[in-house]
DNA sequence: TCTCCGCTTGACAACGTTGTCAAATTGAAT
DNA sequence: ATTCAATTTGACAACGTTGTCAAGCGGAGA
């Protein structure tokens, strides 16, 4: 590899005149910047970044950690908004997936603090609370899609109440007045607050809150079936259904289409996470509220790189809203 | 950040005896070693990579460049194999998703050259021929899960013939002697190395080739109804499909389904990608040929290293055998 | 005690770049 | 022609680490 001195030489110049070139300093006269220009293309010269970074006591790099989102299709999203973000900033992304494992993310911290990431962005596969790795503040750090239970660290997260309220919303606005929901997990966040949504748009329809009418389950397609053979079955059966997730959704579908019902004349049907997979290939297409997880990645690198100036101080967080993908169940 | 002379400083030593403790050199008293350790562990210091980076003139990087990868569920796994292939050799893996686009391709290359990486790992979403960025072979580099169209470059890919040839044995196991294909578009290796496989293993079966039972479509659910529907209405109509992906499986169910037939008594179905969300969800679980994407990920990254002696020259390439998952469906 | 050898330690250069500062050159104004 | 300021260029140090080599030290054998 040609260094910068192959080049001054190649070129004529001090090597000082050549670093001036490349980095586009000022006062270098228009013939010798062409010389040098020639001399680089005569080369194939790149920067050595290393040796740059080195000098500058500065890198282009970010780190992400993550636990299994790789592995899964929807949060992946993360990866590929923080990824953009990095790229549009020259940066580049150091990806470390640990599948959650405290010693495998102490490591990864560790690796990136060595490699003198600018920054590092420690996500999660859902919204959950966390406790991070000690040395994480050891860089300027932000968690995705999830926070740390003390609340000091600065977080980017799913606006769930508004994607509650909002899906809830959605519902009424078809004219429909009894509406169920098959609800995730009791304790998680995305539970909670997409419960205390639901809430708030009955409120604002002045609607009474009907326990019956809410179930929670595990996530799965199977507590999507149970639950909806048990709605369907209720004297006053509800006429929609807001589903904690895709999955969910996926199991009511099963549930509705046994007992003989259609989707969305007789029960209409709104999912949570718009995993292509399930919503555009179910029958009538799923409509859900998709998860901002591209956004929060993205956003998660323009906060480290301050590209944009978001005051995340003393455990402000930074709540992205969900967005309704209108499909055929609704 | 502390460096290696303050450590020496505390500990009263040369920075030079500190270097030799921190990269486990010998002749290094013990008495000496606590002392070191002890001032590391004071002053919280960590080795500047970037440094030792610049004066060894070697990165613990490699590059992974991949088009589309990121955003499908399925080719992923790649990706993680690669992830954790690097991770097990100390070596950090810099991803750049470029959807393909020529002059982003090379803007990586160039990035990842800049940046001193050992090697470069070239990937696509699925089985084709590609044209490389030129810069590419200015490191170390291998193709996956592509290969170069002149054919020098190092590559793995898919056994797709073995994987054509498994399928069919395997239904020619569970006493099928009526095999329809339904296969993806001609020209592509996947379709067309499959398709050799499924010949070849109706031959070793004794079992003459009908093209009436064989046909060509994109890869998608609408083409597997399409045919399947074709197929069942013969004069004689096959007793099990081998598909080309999961998703033309998933219109086979279909069609199947809405024939009143039955699966896999009445018509015995495989796919090709074992796609979770589908494969594992549809009703009955969908025997399907798994595609080595983890491994092939992995054997790039080993490949790179140096960790396997892998001989790729000349245009040799690594074939990896595709793995039956067995399911319900057949 | 002296010599020699091997182990331990340290001084210094080097990696490829950018920052600092001074020297050289140019051009305008006298 | 001379001066002065502004522009252009280059010499050198510095970043934090490892490689090279020489010096110091201690113990065994004479």
């Amino acid at each position: 590899m040609a260094t910068i001195k192959d080049v001054a030489a190649h070129a004529g110049v001090s090597f000082k005149t050549v670093s001036r070139v490349i980095n586009r300093h000022p006062h270098v006269t228009d013939a010798v910047r062409q010389k040098v220009l020639r001399a680089i293309e005569d080369l194939d010269y790149r920067p050595n970044i290393v040796a740059r970074n080195m000098r500058t006591r500065k890198t282009e790099y970010i780190g992400l950690i993550t636990d299994q989102i790789m592995t899964t299709p929807f949060s992946g999203a993360i990866i590929k908004g923080a990824q953009e973000a990095a790229w549009t900033s020259g940066i580049m992304l150091l990806t470390v997936n640990t599948d959650g494992q405290p010693e495998l993310e102490a490591a990864a911290v560790n690796m990136l603090l060595e490699r003198q990431v600018a920054g590092i962005a420690y996500a999660t596969m859902f919204h959950k609370a966390v406790a991070p790795p000690a040395k994480l503040t050891d860089a300027p750090c932000i968690l995705v899609d999830c926070f740390s239970a003390s609340g000091e660290l600065p977080a980017i997260v799913p606006d769930e109440m508004q994607g509650g309220y909002d899906a809830t919303r959605h519902l009424l606005s078809r004219g429909h007045r009894r509406i169920a929901m098959i609800n995730g997990k009791r304790g998680y966040p995305g539970t909670e607050g997409r419960l205390n949504g639901y809430r708030k748009a009955l409120e604002s329809a002045d609607l009474a809150y009907d326990e019956a009418l809410v179930r929670f389950g595990d996530w799965w397609q199977e507590d999507g079936y149970h639950h909806a053979c048990c709605l369907m079955k209720l004297p006053d059966p509800p006429t929609a259904i807001c589903c904690g997730n895709d999955r969910i959704a996926m199991g009511v579908f099963a549930a509705v289409h046994e007992l003989g019902a259609a989707i969305p004349d007789d029960v209409a049907v709104i999912g949570f996470d718009n995993m292509e997979v399930i919503a555009a290939h179910l029958r009538p297409g799923l409509t859900t509220m998709a998860l901002p997880y591209y956004e929060m990645g993205q956003r998660a690198i323009e906060y480290l790189t301050g590209d944009r100036c978001d005051d995340l101080q003393n455990g402000r967080r930074i709540e992205l809203p969900c967005l309704l993908i209108q499909r055929e169940s609704t």
